[in-house]
DNA sequence: CAATTATCTGCACGCGCGTGCAAGACACTT
DNA sequence: AAGTGTCTTGCACGCGCGTGCAGATAATTG
């Protein structure tokens, strides 16, 4: 498609510049904002731009501006479809926006520093770590990476003072869920959390059990799935109920988020053989798409990812230094 | 953590150089493999470059060698928790070899112009379109994109001679699946498809109806999903089953994918009360993680993801320049 | 040991654009 | 008409690194 008689066939400023009579510096001036130019000279160099298929080169805009107008999306846990809902959201906001970003994956903390490396060697104007665990020692890494500006952790809690956490305020939301459940009446409850990293600070979970603690001076026992995955939580579920006379049972399983919660649900159905909400009540964390079919209609709790991603820009534009935690949606269905 | 001291943070080439007694280039040249360079002059430079923190920055080298390792990945369809497969292998494997990975949402195909520019704009060495649906107004957008060197479509068809397809083999997948439906004794299949737009080619469907055509001298009926997302899946087998008796009903849905004849499953449970697969039978394409829960356990096919990768990987290095349609796995689970 | 070859190293130049400044153009005031 | 201020434009320099070549060094040969 590309002419072959044009041997040059990217077009630079210069191209542009001497098409319009102007200078290659009035061409870049016509392509930024608030940029001190005169409206004839911007129309002339627009003009020129079209007609010869001109973009400009963010790579070389970045080399020389040291700003790249890249994010790196780092993130772990491709398992859980909530995962897709943050990346699309990120994706489109910040592109419209005109950052563009840099999807790594980071299968475990080993590989932290190769992914981290990976992107400082890019010059990203932050890294953003989605949704996901990540202990100390990545932490740490990701810091320690020469040129990376700003690392931002997104929809988890992280209470490094060098890292800008953005985030579903876990408080509010823990409490309204655990008001909810009271108030059905529900009085045996069970929290399934994820993996039990030392040093990831389980925040749901110590927000829901202290509440109700308070509440109703009972404990809540909790216990883990080896991965956020409905595999592992059909186990652990299944482990835990088995042998279990409906008396000794918990009335509701409390679940750090959904996809754990809709293996919750498949081992109390089909494993045990037992019906949601009728015989356990589950609750989830996240509303994903699969929670509103009609196979699991789970009551759940929704992050407000636009309302963080807006938060996530003006952070991006050094509006916003300190961390944030957003109200969600509470959203009641049919599993409890 | 930043030294406060060292102003220049940023530690480049030269300062490497100077710490290794050596000159610029040769720092570069240790940083190169099959470069003309001896063994202890690299093992200085990479020590010095070790303790004063130095990566090659990948930036200014696409700048300087028109090469930038970059790769736009471009998807628009979210709904399916597939894509999410994809990307993960994609990013995987492509930051291994020390490819980047741009990823880009591209809504629709009004959007696509602004997308792929976007991207060649960040002078990305390939555009990949991954296994989502796009007319040739779209491609030929694409293609005119100045600086957009290749463009893969990975996972899907396209007929376009300017494009390089990577596929799963439709065709040996949906026989299949005929096959083995034929041999369970399945004869009245109806065909569930996406979204119908003209331009695209329903690969898939087309292959299972010719083949079942000429295997049984039937027709087989095709209905469409408004879109690949499970909602939109319920509502259509609903509309197509409700008032239909036992007999009057087809025995098998053949569905374009997984998250489709989940949908279908989801409608023919909680719609219409009739059962997977005593009632009906269904199936499903891609093999993602929910189909092997207990909720579901569908018959599918999974794609060759991983090898497909390997190809494009060979397509990246310009080992490959001819379309790639890969075998998969067929799966037999309990919805047959 | 000199001549030849193989191996290694340094360098000028350029990739496409941004920054900060200074000069030019223009309008307006007194 | 000269002076003042505002707006607009051009330019030297540099961002960090790659390419291709020439010069330097080491290894090999007769």
């Amino acid at each position: 498609m590309a002419d072959p008689e044009d041997s040059t066939d990217t077009v630079t400023a210069d191209h542009v510049a001497a098409a319009a009579g102007v200078s290659r510096w009035t061409v870049a001036r016509a392509f930024k904002k608030d940029a001190s130019i005169s409206r004839q000279s911007r129309e002339r160099v627009i003009a020129a731009a079209e007609a010869l298929g001109y973009a400009p080169d963010l790579m070389a805009s970045s080399l020389a501006s040291d700003r790249s107008n890249l994010i790196a999306l780092i993130t772990n846990d491709f398992n859980n479809p909530h995962k897709l809902v943050l990346l699309e959201r990120l994706t489109r906001i910040l592109w419209s926006r005109g950052w563009g970003t840099l999807l790594v994956h980071m299968s475990d903390s080993e590989d932290a520093s190769a992914a981290l490396l990976a992107a400082s060697q890019r010059r990203v104007d932050a890294a953003v770590v989605i949704g996901t665990r990540f202990d100390d020692k990545m932490l740490e890494t990701a810091l320690g990476a020469r040129r990376l500006k700003k690392l931002v952790i997104f929809a988890r809690y992280s209470q490094n003072p060098n890292t800008l956490t953005i985030a579903c305020d876990d408080v509010i939301a823990m409490r309204q869920m655990a008001d909810h459940l009271l108030e059905r009446g529900y009085r045996k409850p069970v929290f399934l959390a994820g993996p039990d990293t030392q040093s990831a600070k389980l925040h749901r979970k110590s927000t829901f059990t202290e509440y109700w603690q308070d509440r109703t001076g009972t404990h809540v026992p909790s216990i883990n799935a080896a991965a956020y995955d409905f595999g592992p939580a059909i186990d652990r579920v299944t482990a835990l109920l088995q042998d279990r006379t409906a008396a000794d049972r918990p009335d509701v399983l409390v679940c750090e988020n959904d996809i754990i919660a809709i293996g919750a649900m498949d081992a109390i159905r089909y494993r045990l053989g037992l019906r949601v909400p009728q015989d356990i009540a589950v609750t989830g964390f996240d509303d994903i798409p699969l929670s509103s079919s009609p196979a699991y209609q789970l009551t759940t709790y929704r992050q407000p990812i636009t309302a963080m991603a807006e938060c996530l820009l003006e952070v991006l534009e050094g509006k916003l230094t300190h961390d944030v935690a957003l109200p969600g949606q509470f959203i009641a269905r049919q599993t409890t």
